[in-house]
DNA sequence: CTGCAGGCCCTTA
DNA sequence: TAAGGGCCTGCA
């Protein structure tokens, strides 16, 4: 059990930000966290939180997951003074957000069933999928190895076919995974594009959740009522000076505008 | 019963 | 290039 004082990190906060969907609430103050093949379980204190992992899991995985080596109190003070007032309270309000980095596969995934859904039934097409696949979540091909009886229990409607053939894509090599790593954010957006079922939002949760390129912006609904609502329809990151971290700065407002 | 939820695809004009 | 209909499912 690891006790740590992390700065700008709560765990409650995080899970709540919308970009994971196997973080589970376990109990009051008690997160259990899967990522690949990794599980820990995470206790909120008042000033410090519990990691139930060795000093050497959490070195060499969930320090990086969480995405701990950057300075986000930095980011807040940059933000802050753009002189924004909207961001301002923003960041103030999820100051213990984090950009999680996650896995390329499971992004795809995870924001294709997003797609015209809500938060409970995206969570329970992901748990189905991974309770299908023993506990751990499938691969392409452990998604094209399910029956169609299977799959079709996971209720995915529509995106169940994009979903086959974006692995199909995957296994016939098509599309390459591991070229997307190498790509600029604009690039690898649209390459994702290319893909059966991935438009501009969901490419853009993949590039910044799944690729961690922190300038991606993904507008989903709320980000466009925020725009809407508080900046008359047009906001521009480049004349904020942010456009390098646009993807923090929506999670920052996201946040602030569901929990407010 | 209708409407809609963290979009995307396809067809028109 | 923009606008609009259809789409699985589940819940209010």
């Amino acid at each position: 059990m690891l006790e740590l004082a992390l700065k700008n990190f709560d765990i409650e906060q995080i899970a709540n930000s919308g970009q994971c969907f196997r973080m589970y609430h376990t109990s009051e103050d008690t997160w259990e966290v899967h990522a690949l093949d990794e599980v820990v379980k995470i206790q909120k204190k008042e000033n410090f939180h519990l990691f139930d992992c060795s000093e050497n899991e959490f070195a060499s995985f969930w320090s990086n997951y969480f995405d701990l080596n950057r300075d986000y109190q930095k980011i807040i003070e940059r933000i802050k003074k753009t002189q924004d007032d909207y961001l301002y309270k923003a960041v103030n309000f999820g100051s213990g957000l984090r950009v999680l980095k996650q896995d390329v596969w499971e992004m795809i995934v995870t924001f294709v069933i997003s797609q015209q859904n809500n938060i409970p039934r995206i969570t329970k097409c992901v748990n189905n999928l991974c309770s299908l696949n023993k506990g751990k979540f499938p691969q392409p091909q452990d998604l094209l190895n399910m029956s169609s009886t299977e799959i079709e229990s996971v209720k995915l409607g529509y995106r169940q076919d994009y979903l086959i053939k974006i692995a199909r894509a995957i296994l016939e090599g098509s599309f390459n995974l591991s070229i997307l790593r190498n790509l600029s954010s604009h690039e690898a957006h649209c390459y994702l594009k290319s893909l059966y079922g991935i438009g501009d939002k969901v490419a853009n949760c993949v590039v910044l959740f799944g690729l961690h390129k922190m300038d991606a912006f993904p507008k989903d609904v709320w980000i466009k009522r925020i725009i809407n609502t508080h900046y008359a329809g047009e906001f521009c990151l480049q004349s904020l000076g942010l456009e390098d971290i646009g993807g923090i700065v929506q999670q920052y407002m996201y946040f602030y505008e569901r929990y407010r």
